[in-house]
DNA sequence: TTGTACTATGAATCCGTCC
DNA sequence: CGGACGGATTCATAGTACA
C-alpha cells in the first residue's frame, strides 16, 4: 500500500489525461487511488432517429464511442477497464459505476465476476425525465449506480454520518432523489448544443464523494467526459485524475475546472461517528476517583453490581466488564455497559456515560 | 400463437403444479402463455445472526432454496429457467423478473443472453424498509424488477392509458413507490410466524398485471410461493398457472386463493397506495449548489453559522443540523431551522425556506 | 369510542481492534 | 490469523394494551 516518492510522483493529480482508458489505467502505479467513479458508455441500440410529438427531434446518444457491435464486444471492453481500475485502486478502494438498463445488467455481473464485492446498488430519481414521447414504455426516470469494493475484505471508506446528516437526520436510503444536470449547470458547445451528451448533476458526484471519501483522497474518473467528477472533488478538497479520448471533451473540462474553487477547509470537515472518538477504559474513571471501588451501579430494571478496584463489576454470581454483567443480567448478546449502568448522586440516577463524556472533553 | 384446443386443454389453468419448475415448463406446450412473473431466489449471501440496536433477532432468509454454491452455479440455474421460460411464452409474449443487486445483474444479463428484450427496469422504492441496523451501508430500500419482451421483434401488452390512470394522470414512470407486504395481508403459520420469508404486496402485482395483461390472459409465475401472482391474477380475471416446489407454500396458497372469490371487489379497491410527501433534507440545498459549504447563515439575532459540506452547521462551539443549532443557540427544547435561518442575496437577508419551496415545486 | 404508549418486525451479503 | 472483547447501532408501520 505504502508508495516509493518515485510512485507516488507518477500519478497525475488534477490532470486530465488524453487517451484510452485501459492503457492509461495500466500505466499508472498499482493500489495507488483510492475511489474510482465511471460513467461508462451504454451501448445503445437505437433504431432510427426519435421525434416528439410536435415533431422535433431528440437530440439522442448516438455518438461513435456508444456503439458496441454485441453483447460480447461491450463485456470484453467492460471486463479490460474494470481489471484496469481494479489494479490501481488500493486494498480499501471502492468503485462506483453509473448506468441504465441497457448496460448495467452487464457492468454488474462484470463487477461481480472480476471480484468486486457489492455494497450496495443506488438508484437516481430523476425528478425530471424526459418523458416517453411514444406511449410505448414507462418514463425512464432513473438510472442505477453500483458501488463496490475492491474485493469481499476490503473496507472502503463509509461516512455514514455525514450521510445521515445530508438526509436530515435519517439513515441514508439506497435511493437518491435529484433533477438532472440543466440549465446554468449543463454545459454547451459555442454551438448553443449539449457539451456533452450524458453530462451528470453535480449533487449526483457530491454525495457520492462526501459519502465515500475523504478529504485528500484521489478519486480517478476513466470516462471523465465534460469533468464533473473532476469539478466536485476539486470543490470537496479531494485530488481526481481524468481520463478521456475526446480532446472537444478535454478542452471544455478544462475550461470548467479552471474556474472552480474549493470549498474553505473547515466546511469540509463532516459529521463524524463515535467510533472515531478516543476509547475511554471504565477502569480509568476507578483510577481518577470518579468512582469508588465498593460503590454500587443500577442497572434499568434496578438490579446492582458493585464496582472493583480493577475496573470490573461483581454482583453475587455474575463477575465481569461493565459489557459482560450487562450482557448476561439482560441474557443479551451484547451491551453497552455505558449507557446501561448508572450511579446515584443525591438521590438521582446517573448514567456513567456522563462520566466518560468529562474525561473526553477535558483529553481535548 | 394460435394453439389447438387439445394443447390449450392440457394447461393447467388456475392450478398449482408441485415440482421444479423447469420441468414443468418442459412438460407446458410451447407459446402458450401471455406473461411470466418471476421472483427466482436471490442467492443471498449472509454472515451470522443479526441483532437490532434493541438486541431482538432478525428473522432472516436463510432457507435452503436460496443456497448457492457460486456465481456459476447460479447462472447456470438462472440460465436453465430462463430457457424454459422463453419456450412457452406466446411471441408477443413477455417477462417480469423481481431480485435485489445480489442477483438481478445476472439475471439481467441473462434475460439478455437468452434472447430477451429488456422494455424497462422498474425500481420498487420500499416507503418501510428494514433500515441498517449497524451503521455499515445505506438502507436497501428498493428492489429491481426487469420487464422484457420475448425477444427484439415481441409486441407485448402494455396498458400505457391504464398505468398513466394509476399514476393520476401522468405518465407511469420507472420507478413505483409502495409499501412493502405488512399486517393483515401478510400471510402467517398457524404458529404466528411468517408463512413465507419473502412474500411480495399485492399492489406491485396489481400494477403489473395491470399494465402488461388483459382480462383472460394467462399469466405463470415459476416460484410461485404462497401465490400472489395467483390472487391478483384471480382478483383482475387472469388466468394463472402457479409452480412451486415446496408442499407447504403450495397449502397456504391454496387456501388463499380460495377465499379471493369473496373478496374480490373490496381487495380490488384496497390496492391502491398512497404517494409519499416529498420531504427535502437541508442538505439537498448543498448538494445541488443552492448553498455553498463555507458559506454563512444567520438568525434572527445576527448570530451566524457556517454551511459544512454534509448539510450540518457549525458556530464556533456547536454542531449539528439547522434545528439543532438553532435551538441551542436560543436555549430553546426545538427550532424550525427552515425559518430560522436566513442567508444573504444583494445585501438582504433571505430566509432559506425559500429554497426548500423552489426544491418542492421542482418535484411537483 | 378515542387517543396514547408501547411492542413487534421486515429479501441483510450489517464491527473493529488488539493481542 | 484466530479469538477475545469493547461497545456502537434503527425506520416505518401495524398491532396491542390501556386509560
Amino acid at each position: 500500500m505504502t508508495k516509493s516518492g518515485a510512485e507516488v510522483a507518477k500519478l497525475p493529480l488534477n490532470e486530465i489525461v488524453r487517451g484510452d482508458c485501459i492503457d492509461v489505467m495500466n500505466a499508472l502505479p498499482e493500489a495507488s487511488v483510492d475511489l474510482i467513479f465511471a460513467d461508462p458508455p451504454y451501448n445503445l441500440q437505437l433504431g432510427g432517429t426519435l421525434h416528439r410529438p410536435d415533431n422535433s427531434r431528440v437530440d439522442a446518444v448516438d455518438d461513435d464511442w456508444d456503439q458496441f457491435a454485441s453483447f460480447e464486444a461491450y463485456d470484453s471492453f467492460t471486463k479490460a477497464w474494470l481489471a484496469a481500475a481494479r489494479r490501481i485502486l488500493k486494498p480499501n478502494g471502492a468503485i462506483w459505476v453509473i448506468g441504465s438498463y441497457h448496460n448495467i445488467f452487464r457492468v454488474g455481473a462484470a463487477l461481480q465476476d472480476e471480484g468486486f464485492w457489492i455494497l450496495n446498488d443506488v438508484v437516481w430519481r430523476k425528478t425530471n425525465p424526459m418523458p416517453n414521447f411514444k406511449g410505448k414504455r414507462m418514463t425512464n426516470a432513473h438510472e442505477t449506480m453500483i458501488w463496490a469494493g475492491r474485493d469481499r475484505s476490503a473496507k472502503p471508506t463509509f461516512n455514514y454520518d455525514a450521510l445521515k446528516a445530508l438526509n436530515e437526520g435519517t439513515q441514508m436510503r439506497s435511493d437518491w432523489t435529484l433533477p438532472i444536470c440543466s440549465g446554468h449547470e449543463r454545459l454547451k458547445t459555442e454551438e448553443g448544443g449539449k457539451a456533452h451528451p450524458t453530462q451528470k448533476p453535480q449533487s449526483l458526484l457530491h454525495r457520492v464523494l462526501v459519502g465515500s471519501t475523504n478529504p485528500g483522497d484521489v478519486v480517478l474518473d476513466p470516462f471523465f467526459g465534460t469533468g464533473t467528477t473532476g469539478a466536485v472533488a476539486k470543490m470537496l478538497g479531494r485530488d481526481f485524475i481524468g481520463i478521456e479520448r475526446d480532446e472537444g471533451y478535454i478542452k471544455v473540462a478544462k475550461k470548467r475546472l479552471s474556474m472552480i474553487r474549493s470549498y474553505e477547509k473547515a466546511a469540509l470537515e463532516v459529521t463524524t461517528s463515535k467510533r472515531a472518538e478516543p476509547r475511554v477504559p471504565f477502569g480509568q474513571l476507578v483510577e481518577r476517583g470518579l468512582l469508588r471501588p465498593g460503590e454500587t451501579l443500577v442497572n434499568p430494571k434496578g438490579e446492582v453490581a458493585k464496582i472493583r478496584a480493577d475496573g470490573t463489576l461483581a454482583t453475587k454470581t455474575l463477575k465481569g466488564s461493565i459489557h459482560q454483567v450487562g450482557a448476561a443480567l439482560d441474557g443479551a448478546p451484547s451491551c453497552n455497559g455505558w449507557t446501561y449502568w448508572s450511579f446515584v448522586r443525591d438521590g438521582q440516577r446517573v448514567v456513567i456515560d456522563s462520566l466518560r463524556q468529562q474525561i473526553r472533553s477535558e483529553m481535548s
